[in-house]
RNA sequence: GGAAGGAUGGCCGAGCGGCUUAAGGCGCAUGUCUUGAAAACAUGUUUGGGCAACCCCCAACGUGGGUUCGAAUCCCACUCCUUCCGCCA
């Protein structure tokens, strides 16, 4: 959410967000016209609200009845009166609350322009990417192969981008999500166990509401969403809470599945593992103060490079141009691991510096040390890392030529000490 | 799923139609006193909105409706919490 001063203040700031972002900046037009009705309509309620509370105050005082039911009858008009400005202003909120919701994040400065996800920039690559003596295959072979990755069965129990892991496969995953969330726990983020499914608060204040419902899996009956990814109660962790600035920042990482329609990506990589509609993530995220958040952002970036680094896998780290930046970023770095058998570089991270737009929405504040008035405070987010691309890695990047995947030494130790996985 | 009880400020807790944004206590902040600290005393201590304005005004006692000139207080619905029963990994 933005702030509705700052779009009263600087609408063409927010209009070139939206045109950077390739969005229609039409919705700023309706929301000025809506708030100038809505302070309209609020300062002639209020006018009347402050006339019936004192008048009120005079009836109780007085003595005389026929005075008093004259007072008594006045009032009842402006009670009227009153009514019917609420409702108009409750109106007006509403739309106005609605079109403010749909608004995107300023991007911050930085941020390259460019139309979509072809204008992205690499900003640095890391490793050289292994040379093979024979042609890797692309872990849709491989797993099968392996008898470690079975999708018929995936496709019998539930239907198409559904797969089953199986033995080493299974244990490969767990492996690297219980790696991963040591790690971030030494990289100094409290451990987390979270719900999977929350209440539409929950998924409105992380920023999924109102827009991409679609993308959403709900359970109608209890009015409770899947969670999409461990942001959404991450970010409700401390929702409509006042910190003490002390307590800040607040580091966090969570293991959780993500479940996604992924709707508007039907028919976009079929084979393989690489989308489906439920995959498992780690994450980290962190609350801090304003004034500390590029730091933060720097920091995350840092700790999800460790984890492709200690892989010993080639990555890349890529700036997201305007037009491919989320709907809540203000600035983000994406993560890609190479991938020899299906040829291309993943995405497995995406870290992003929300600044207030999630605070706003879920009403996460912070008391300042020096008494002054309570701020929204700034999140952050960061896959560290997503995992059946993370496995697609790890299978694709170390396997040999016999068809055995040699186990990467830092996963060993939640392998039962297994150094290679072979038919 | 059934039954009972409950939800008030950072915390505890009173209020049960107007004198209540909210008694009292704790905590916290500032001041007086003190060599310093403690104690004692004094003062202050919510959030959001309107406004040029921390002058003032409006709103908020779980949430949403209703009754009333006026609701923390009365009525209705819902949510959550606690306890007991049932079911269950």
């Amino acid at each position: 959410m933005l702030d509705i001063n700052l779009i009263r203040e600087n609408p063409e700031l927010v209009r070139k967000a939206l045109r950077d972002r390739q969005d229609d900046p039409a919705p700023v037009d309706s929301i000025l016209a809506l708030s100038e009705k809505r302070r309209a309509v609020l300062n002639q309620a209020e006018a009347l609200k402050g006339q019936r509370n004192a008048v009120s105050k005079e009836i109780s005082k007085m003595k005389d009845a026929a005075q008093r039911q004259e007072k008594i009858e006045a009032m009842r008009e402006v009670g009227d009166q009153i009514s019917a400005l609420d409702r108009e202003t409750a109106q007006i909120e509403s739309e106005l609350h609605e079109l403010m919701s749909r608004l995107p994040n300023i991007p911050d400065e930085r941020a390259p322009y460019g139309k979509d996800d072809s204008e992205n920039v690499v900003v640095k690559t890391v490793g050289e990417p292994r040379a093979f003596d024979f042609t890797p295959l692309p872990h849709w072979d491989l797993g099968p192969a392996l008898d470690i990755l079975d999708f018929e069965r995936g496709a019998k129990l539930t239907g198409s981008r559904f797969y089953v892991l199986q033995k080493a496969g299974a244990r490969l995953q767990r492996a690297l999500i219980a790696w991963m969330l040591d790690l971030h726990v030494r990289q100094g983020y409290q451990e987390e166990y979270l719900p999977f499914m929350v209440k539409t608060a929950t998924v409105f204040g992380a920023g999924q509401l109102p827009k991409f419902a679609d993308n959403l899996y709900k359970d109608h009956e209890e009015d409770l969403y899947f969670v999409p990814t461990a942001e959404v109660p991450l970010t409700g962790l401390h929702m409509d809470e006042i910190m003490d600035e002390s307590a800040l920042p607040r580091y966090y990482t969570a293991y959780t599945p993500c479940f996604r329609r992924e709707k508007m990506s039907a028919g976009r990589d079929v084979r393989g593992i690489k989308r489906g509609h439920q995959f498992d993530k780690v994450e980290m995220y962190i609350y801090c103060k304003p004034e500390e958040s590029e730091a933060m952002h720097q920091k995350m970036l840092a700790d999800a490079e460790e984890t492709c680094a200690l892989l010993e896998i080639p990555y890349r780290v890529k700036q997201l141009c305007t037009g491919d930046l989320g709907f809540g970023a203000r600035l983000t770095y994406d993560l890609e691991l190479w991938a020899p058998g299906c040829n291309e570089w993943l995405e497995v991270s995406s870290v992003s510096n929300v600044g207030d737009f999630q605070a706003r929405r879920a009403n996460v504040k912070y008391r300042p040390a020096d008494g002054g008035k309570v701020r929204f405070a700034h999140t952050l987010n960061g896959s560290g890392l997503g995992l059946p691309r993370a496995l697609i890695a790890v299978l694709e990047n170390y396997q040999q030529a016999d068809g055995s995947v040699v186990v990467p030494d830092v996963l060993r130790p939640w392998m039962g000490g297994a150094d290679v996985i072979a038919p």
